[in-house]
Formats: C-alpha cells, sequence, structure tokens
DNA sequence: CCTCAATGATTGACATTTTCAACGGTTCGT
DNA sequence: ACGAACCGTTGAAAATGTCAATCATTGAGG
C-alpha cells in the first residue's frame, strides 16, 4: 500500500511536524476534538453527551449551581443551558428549584435517578479519561491537569 | 437531604473544585474554547480565523498537504476543506495544483502573499499564544505542548 | 414607598459548523 | 479491462453558536 517510491505523500508526519505542530491552539484543538469523540462516545450509552454529562455532574455534586453560573462555567449560551436543562429534566435527572434568595434565578439539583445515572457515566468517564492517557504517568496526568487549569481558568 | 440552613451561593469557585475540575475533557473543552476565541480575535484583523490560519499555515510551509491529509489532520470532513481552500483560493493566498502522481488529489500551496500574510498572521498568534502563557515557565510551555500532543496524535 | 436600571431565564430568529449521502473523475489490484 | 476504493465536490439535514427582545425580579437611590 503505502510506500511509494519516492518521497510522494507527507509522511504520516510531515504536517506533525510543520509550523502547526508546535502551535498550542492548534494541539489544543485537535486534542479537545479527539477527546470530546472518545467521551461522547462513551456516553452516548448512557444518553449524554459532553455537555449534559458536565450539567448532570455539577447538578449531582450539590453545588447548587444556578443556570447563569452553569452558562459562564462551560462557556455556553444561557440559551444553550436552557435546552440543555430542558433535556435533563424532561428525564427526571434533574429540578430546577427558584433560588429562595433570589427568586429570577434558578437552581440546579439532580433527582436521586440522576446521582444514580452519573455515578454510571462517571466511571465511563474516568475509564476514557485513563485510555486516553494511557502513556502518560499519573504525575504528569496531574501537570497536565494543572497546566491546563491555567489556561482553562486565567486570573 | 438539603438540611438548607443557608443556602450558600457557589462561590466564584465552587464549581472549579466541584467534580469537573478534575475532568480532563472539561479542562480540555474550557480552554480549548478560551483560546480559540483569543486566537480568532487576534486573526480577525488579517481576515482569518483559526481554521483558515491552520490552512494557510500548512500551505505556507511548503508541506504541499493534500486536501485529504489536511481534513484528517485538522479533524475535519472533507467538504469543510473545501470550503475553507475555496475562500484562501479566492483570495489568491493559495492554489490548488493536481498532483501529477494522483490526478485525483489537490495538492495546496500558498502564493506569495498567502507566505506573506501568514508571516503577519503568524506574529499576531504568537503574540497570543505567549500571552496565554505568561503564567508559565518556558519549561513548563514546552512540556504542556509535548504532552497535548500525546492526546493530539495518539499511537 | 416608588421609580428605574440591572439581572436571570426564556424564547425565537438567524448564522455558522457538523455530519452524511451521493456523484464524477481517477487510481490500482487482479 | 473490470471493479473496488479513493479524492474532491456538491447539496441537504442536523446540531451549535450567537444575538436581540421579553417577563419577572432584584437592588439602589430619590
Amino acid at each position: 500500500m503505502s510506500a511509494s517510491g519516492k518521497t510522494r505523500l507527507p509522511g504520516r508526519d510531515a504536517l506533525r511536524d510543520s509550523v502547526l505542530g508546535g502551535d498550542l491552539v492548534f494541539l489544543l484543538a485537535r486534542a479537545n476534538a479527539l477527546t470530546l469523540a472518545a467521551a461522547n462516545a462513551a456516553l452516548a450509552e448512557h444518553g449524554l453527551k459532553a455537555r449534559s454529562y458536565s450539567v448532570l455532574a455539577l447538578a449531582a455534586d450539590g453545588v447548587r449551581p444556578t443556570q447563569r453560573e452553569l452558562a459562564e462555567f462551560l462557556r455556553l449560551d444561557p440559551s444553550q443551558v436552557v435546552a440543555l436543562v430542558d433535556g435533563l429534566e424532561q428525564r427526571q435527572l434533574v429540578e430546577r428549584r427558584t433560588d429562595p434568595a433570589d427568586r429570577r434565578a434558578n437552581v440546579l439539583v439532580a433527582t436521586d435517578a440522576g446521582r444514580d445515572l452519573f455515578a454510571r457515566a462517571q466511571q465511563a468517564a474516568r475509564a476514557v479519561e485513563l485510555g486516553l492517557l494511557a502513556p502518560v504517568t499519573p504525575e504528569e496526568h496531574e501537570r497536565l491537569a494543572g497546566l491546563l487549569r491555567l489556561l482553562a481558568f486565567p486570573g
């Protein structure tokens, strides 16, 4: 198959060694695309995607986030959060509770079923993460997370 | 149970400390969203986005990638590459050359104007990258790139 | 107490991006 | 030479992203 006579194709890694190979934005984009795809695939059997999984996670965590906080944290438009929460609420995984301290705001809490599903989904998510980071030592894993946090939460 | 004595609002970083705070997929997504936005903003003055910048970069690098290679490398559908290349070609920044070794394939090469614009855009891109990584040492910067490469190019 | 600007959620419209299936031209193995 | 596989292209459908307008509520200042 491959290995045509001359230097025909840019070897499988000629592109990798190009300028973009050192471009952080590109590396992030590609790493994100791959991990997101893997995560979505793994979460699909639970009827979740990375997005809905994230929302469910925060609800199940008892953090009682408002939708606005959710929107900012997940970098989504508030209207997208509405749709996301609608989906989870229809499946009885989360509930909207109007915040007694500010009746404009909705606070998200997970139902028992929600916490239950989350627990299972989290295992799948963790398995994926470990699979992705198989070639990396636990210390490097933690170091990577730390550096990403710096980028993800500047200031 | 929520014996909610006081409905504490999630402090500005209660969410950060939740389960998701250690979720690699989430951190990647958020870091990617922020850096992508920063990159797009910086590239806008050159009439580029991260996507078109990437294509232009590979063309300007003399790697002579085919559109299919571009698609796989950038994790895009081939049809998206068509649109991307159309845009750059109409601005006379790149040219499609049918690969003499395989006349089905188009090889991308940058024009002089293309290389010129890329040189300028690259400066903007580098400035952004340095700004984003201001809080980390150069060694950590390199380490981050290395770890991301592992995720971005498994196998 | 009574405005009034600001805020949270929601809706609906619109643009952009993603994802697929189909098609003509070309290559390659058999 | 045949047929399967592959490249680029097109077009359409689905999913996402972006924005402005609205309602209810809040909080500040007169």
